[in-house]
Parts: C-alpha cells; sequence; structure tokens
DNA sequence: TTAGTATTTAACCATTAAGTTAATTAACCG
DNA sequence: CGGTTAATTAACTTAATGGTTAAATACTAA
C-alpha cells in the first residue's frame, strides 16, 4: 500500500514478473500454479523471489490457505503507473500530431505535386 | 524506436531519470541544462549515464549542436507504457468498484443500524 | 508419527547498475 | 595556436539482481 514508483517501474522492467501479473488479472492463483510455466525456463525458487520482488512493490498480496500461498493482483500500483503517465498524454498526443502533419505534408508532395518519392528508389 | 518494455520500465525506475523526462517534456535542453538541478547529488558522469540509459531506452533522443547536446524526449515508449497499463484498466476498475461497494456497506451499517463504529473508538 | 506436498530460506555465483575521480575528446573563441 | 566550455570515456568500487542447488519450514493425511 505504501507503494512507490520506483519499486513498481521496477518490478514491472521484467518480462517474466509482467507475464506474472497478466496470469494474476484474471484471477488468483496459487505459487504452483504461477510458477508451472516457468519452469521449463527456471527453478522454483526463482519464481519465489521474482514474487517476493512483486509483493515487495505491493503489486501482489500473498494470503496462506493450508500449504497453498494463493496470490492476488492490487490495482492501486497499477493505477499509479497509469497517473503518472497519463502526465505526459498531452506530450505524447502532440507529438503524434505533429507525426500526422507531417506524413500529410510528403504524400502531398509525392502524390500532388509528383516530388520524389524514397519508396519508388 | 525498437524500444521494448523491459528497458523501458528499467529506465522508469529510477527517480532522477523520471525527473529528467519531466524536464524534457517541457522543451528541449542540453546536457547541462538537465545536469543543473541534479549537480549538488551527483557527478557530470552519472548525468551522462542516466540519459544513457534514457537514449538506449529510445525515451529521449541527443543531437549535436556545436559542442552542445540538445536531447528530446520521445513520446513512443511513454505511449508503449501507456498501452500496457490500458490492458489492465478493466481490472483495476473493478477493484475499486469493490472497495466503494465495501466501504458505503460500512457507513450503512454504522449510522443507519447504529452498529459498532470502529472510528468511534 | 511418518511421509508427502507446497513453498521458502540459505549460501553462493555471475552480471549489471549506479556512483566516483581522472583523463580525453570535440568544438569554439580570441 | 592555446585556452575554455561541453560532454564523454576509462577504470574502479560497491551494491543489487537474477539465477542456481541444497536444506529447512509448515502444513496435510495416512
Amino acid at each position: 500500500m505504501i507503494s512507490n514508483l520506483d519499486q513498481t517501474f521496477s518490478a514491472l522492467a521484467d518480462p517474466t514478473r509482467r507475464a506474472m501479473i497478466a496470469r494474476l488479472s484474471r484471477g488468483e492463483a496459487d505459487v504452483s500454479d504461477i510458477a508451472r510455466p516457468f519452469l521449463r525456463s527456471m527453478s522454483l525458487p526463482a519464481v519465489t523471489k521474482h514474487l517476493k520482488v512483486l509483493e515487495r512493490a505491493g503489486l501482489i498480496t500473498k494470503t496462506r490457505v493450508a500449504q497453498r500461498r494463493p496470490c492476488k493482483l492490487n490495482a492501486a500500483p497499477l493505477k499509479e503507473v497509469e497517473d503518472w503517465t497519463q502526465q505526459y498524454r498531452a506530450f505524447w498526443e502532440e507529438s503524434f500530431d505533429r507525426l500526422e502533419v507531417f506524413l500529410k505534408t510528403v504524400t502531398t508532395n509525392t502524390t500532388k505535386k509528383g516530388k520524389k518519392n524514397v519508396r519508388n528508389k
């Protein structure tokens, strides 16, 4: 809950951990469920470590049922990433608008004014 | 341009680098402009390294004007982060809805039915 | 109590990351 | 040319990551 962006982003920087998040977004699962798809490429303790990183970042919560450890995904840190990113929405929309205008200029030049068309050698 | 999420997220995991992005979102700046606010807490080579991380992640582009190196922010990787995050929008909205319903239940219990109100001891 | 299942911890190793200081490159200015 | 400014590279230290295997914990079930 005292999640900070440093830990969140750094947890998200690993593809294994992003895959685990994808899995958990479709519902709770315990460690062995989560581990299964990865056991060809890494050991169970490696999985435990990845889950610990996600847990420290507040991205998942582990509970206890008998020997099992059901994990669930937490929304808050994902929302924080979203909020951080939205800060720059204006910036990238403007960027893409400029690109669009540029592309329009290019096609106008090639089709209407018959200037050199780089795509045809 | 061949930016991947691993490098992007890992670049964003550092507060210095996020501050650099914030600066660049308000306009181009060269290395010494970007460095200035950080030179009390780190050396110039450290700044160079942070900028290199951002560059490898495709988040910024460095050009050359005389001895200066103007840097500009690139929209694409930020958009990719946004897209990745949006995948989970449904998930967190649902989470927050459940929380809202829960909170509503609590206040209903305390105010209408006169059950124990934890906030008043 | 003993065996089995689920998961974590310990100890270790190799690689990468973040910082340092000192030296180097590159371009400009007089 | 020689000095100054802007930035990078080199070489090094320290700490963090991501993986390993082997041992330990914690619970269930017979």
